[in-house]
Order: structure tokens, then C-alpha cells, then sequence
DNA sequence: TTTATTAATGTAGATTTCACACTTACAATA
DNA sequence: TATTGTAAGTGTGAAATCTACATTAATAAA
């Protein structure tokens, strides 16, 4: 019984993750200063190398945990990157992940003490190797994703205001959306449960919270779920 | 200067290639009987392994050539699969790639000498590894595809017949499609050249033959480009 | 009590989608 | 050459969805 295809040649794997986070500044992404050789001191995205007995999805969840403190993400598997020297010390082919994390409940702590930071997508620096292409791609998916599944929602505190979720997806979007049509095709979903409670933060009057209702959602995911904006 | 990461573990890459043809018994796939081990004998993707100094996207176009003797085809990166022992023989990762063909012009020769033969997609045998899975996902990345991007033509010869292109749409979407609304919105896009010239075989009356123009398709790319069916 | 601020809400016109059936052109045959 | 059979080709009206748009309501602060 054969035991290896020793013809074939390795390659390094790594797995690099567009964090993406939410707040009242808009969509941001989660980057860290590198801190060894090569591009030390550049900006780039978090990632590692794949480990003998790991799966690509595992390997994703524990570099994220790693930098964040976070668990139970909702993460994607993106694309592989294999250009010869895409990374100049060795030949290395890269899975890029996407995460949406609750901007509010990373570990600030590990986040600085990694050199990490958050930037505005828009005002992200210019990143190592194939990065920026990776982050491009990772918003298109992004866009793609929210309109066929409410994945919107990762992004927000459990509680959040109408207000907040129009700018997540305008965020998302990059375009100004009717508050009124939003609101009604949010409505129409029926998948959100208005709480009695009113966040009194943003105006005088307060406006209701919000939670995502998976239960509703399940349900209705049996017949299909479009979301036009 | 550093030229190694001498603490990862390396891995083989693999490229699995889901081959779709499309003729008048329907949507295809191409698959081959093994001819080594493990599974030899058992059907399987076409595939093979990521050299040394290839790029993924050059090892798909590689391999598929090999096989089918086609070059200047559609092929899309969809997937890296990455449990531990999916290949028994090995840890192997797998990107899986989709192509599309017209399956009028591969290499009968070819082919044969590989043992390689087409099934229609719903009557394809039970496949190595995670192949079945790796096709399941191609035939949804194919159905979304093709609703944002004319690549269907891909599958079909240069000239066509409208209810062609009809019976290809019903094919990837698996639903039947009106005839007349079909019609009109497709010419509603204004991509097709209709021929004077008209294919005898199907009828009495003849039905007209078109072309894709990719130019008038490459103009209005600039605008957005939905085809709801 | 007034004022300032944001939240909440509905409608009418335009556009798109969907369901649906008859006529036409031609080749084969009698 | 008249008849027949077959698939091609074509349009409309009703329903659903999308879009644009402006006023009132609730509350805290002054």
C-alpha cells in the first residue's frame, strides 16, 4: 500500500484573516504590524501557517483567537493566493478567511499587545505582499454574503438600533439606502424581534433595540431569502 | 536575511478540476477512472499536484489540458478542502477549480486513453475523497455564476440556437423556464448577434442562430449586469 | 412651556415580473 | 401541388415589487 506521493512537491500553507468590525465610524478592518523578518514594521493582515494536523477552518479560528481573545466567529474560507513570490522568503500559498467580529468584545489588551489596530476600510495602509488584493476581494465576497444571508448581524452588539444596522449595510454597501424602504424590507423579513427597550444614547426620544431572531431565520431559509437592497 | 519559515510544516497541494459540458442530454461533468492507488478503479475529478513553481491557477490549466487537450478555457478557482485525511494516502490539500467546456471540441482520443468519460450531473457514480462534495459546490458556484455573468455561452459552440441557450439555463438552474419570457429578457440585454443563417436540424421551420458578443457585453459590464431567471 | 433633535411611519407612481396561447415557416409525405 | 406535422417565433395584461418622498411623535434640555 502506498504510503506517499513522493514525486510531488510541498509548499508551505498559510491562512491569512480579513477581520472586519463595525462602529459608529463605519466598517473597519483589523490589522497588525508585523514584528519579525520580512516587512517587519509593515503593516499587514493577521495570519500563520497551517499546522501538520490542522484543518484550514481551525487553523483560521485559532489565529484570529489568538490576536483577539475571540471565539464562535462567523468566519469564511475566501480564496487561495499562489503567485511564485507572492512572499519573498519561501514559497508560500496563502487561504485568505473572512471574520465579522462585534467590534466591542475583542480582548483590547492582546490587540495592542500585538501591535494590532483597526482601520477604517477606506483608510487602510498599504499592506504587505498580496493583502490589499486579499482585503478587496474579502469586501466583494462581504457585499456578495449580506445580500443572500443575514450575516449583517455578526457585526453588531446583540442589542442594536434600526439607525445602526441601515449604517452597517450602508457601511457594507458603500451607498446611501432610504431609511423608510430600508426599514420596511428589513420588516418584511420578519426575522428581527423589537424589544420594548429604547436606547436613549443617540436622540431625545430613544429609539428601539433590536435582536436578530436565528429561530425566525432558520425557519425561514427553507424557502429562500433575498434581501435587494 | 531570512529565506526560511523553517518552523512550519509543509503539505502537498492538490488541484481537482470539475470539468462541465453541456449537450442536448443536458449538464455534464467529466470524470476518470483512477489508474493508480489508492481507489484505483474507483471514479474520481480529474486532478493532480501543484509543482514546485506553478501557480494554482497554471497547475488547473495544466491539468485540464492534459486531459481533454482544450487550452483558452473558462476555469475558476471555487474551494480549498483541507481535512486531515481525506487523501488516505497523504496529507493533502485540494483547491478545487471549475471549468467550463464546449463539449463538442475536447480530444476524443485523449480522453479515452484516460479512461476518462462524461456523466450527466445527476447520474454521476459515487466519487473518491470529497469529490461528490467538491462537485455539489461547483454546480452552486456555477448557478450563481451564470446569474451575474454570462458565462454559460462558454458551454455551448459558437453558434447557437436560442432554445439551446434555453434548455442550457434550465439545465444549470435545474427549473424549467419560460420560453417567451426567457427570450425577452435575454434579448433584453442586447449581448446576442443574430445570424441570418438558421440550423435545420431541430425543424422544419429552422430556428436562427446567434453569437455571444463579447463586446457589447464588455460595454455594458460598465453598468451592472443581473439576469434573474 | 418651549425648543431642538432624532425616531417612526404610509402612499402613489413607475418598473419589473409573471403567466399565458396562437400563428408562422418549412419539409416531408400523399 | 396540396396537406400535414413539427418546432419556432411572438405580445399583453395583471400582479408584485421597487422607488421616491415629507410629516408627525416622543422626549430631554433649556
Amino acid at each position: 500500500m502506498l504510503n506517499s506521493y513522493s514525486s510531488a512537491d510541498k509548499v508551505l500553507l498559510a491562512v491569512d484573516c480579513i477581520i472586519f468590525g463595525f462602529d459608529s465610524d463605519g466598517l473597519k478592518i483589523l490589522l497588525i504590524q508585523r514584528d519579525f523578518e520580512p516587512e517587519k514594521g509593515k503593516w499587514s493582515l493577521i495570519g500563520g501557517f497551517l499546522k501538520r494536523d490542522e484543518v484550514l477552518d481551525d487553523a483560521a479560528i485559532r489565529i484570529l483567537n489568538t490576536y483577539t481573545g475571540l471565539n464562535d466567529i462567523y468566519m469564511e474560507q475566501l480564496y487561495a493566493y499562489s503567485e511564485i513570490d507572492r512572499d519573498p522568503v519561501e514559497r508560500t500559498i496563502s487561504v485568505s478567511y473572512f471574520a465579522l467580529i462585534n467590534i466591542e468584545n475583542h480582548n483590547e489588551e492582546l490587540i495592542k499587545n500585538y501591535h494590532a489596530e483597526w482601520f477604517p476600510i477606506n483608510e487602510a495602509p498599504h499592506l504587505i505582499f498580496d493583502h490589499n488584493d486579499m482585503v478587496q476581494n474579502a469586501i466583494k465576497r462581504l457585499r456578495y454574503k449580506t445580500s443572500i444571508k443575514p450575516i449583517g448581524f455578526e457585526l453588531l452588539p446583540e442589542k442594536f438600533t434600526m439607525r445602526q444596522l441601515l449604517e452597517l449595510y450602508e457601511a457594507i454597501l458603500s451607498k446611501e439606502l432610504d431609511k423608510r424602504n430600508f426599514i420596511s424590507k428589513i420588516n418584511s423579513l420578519e426575522i428581527l424581534n423589537k424589544l420594548d427597550e429604547k436606547d436613549m444614547q443617540s436622540s431625545r426620544k430613544g429609539s428601539y433595540l433590536y435582536t436578530f431572531n436565528k429561530e425566525k431565520y432558520e425557519e425561514k431559509l427553507l424557502n429562500d431569502f433575498v434581501l435587494n437592497l
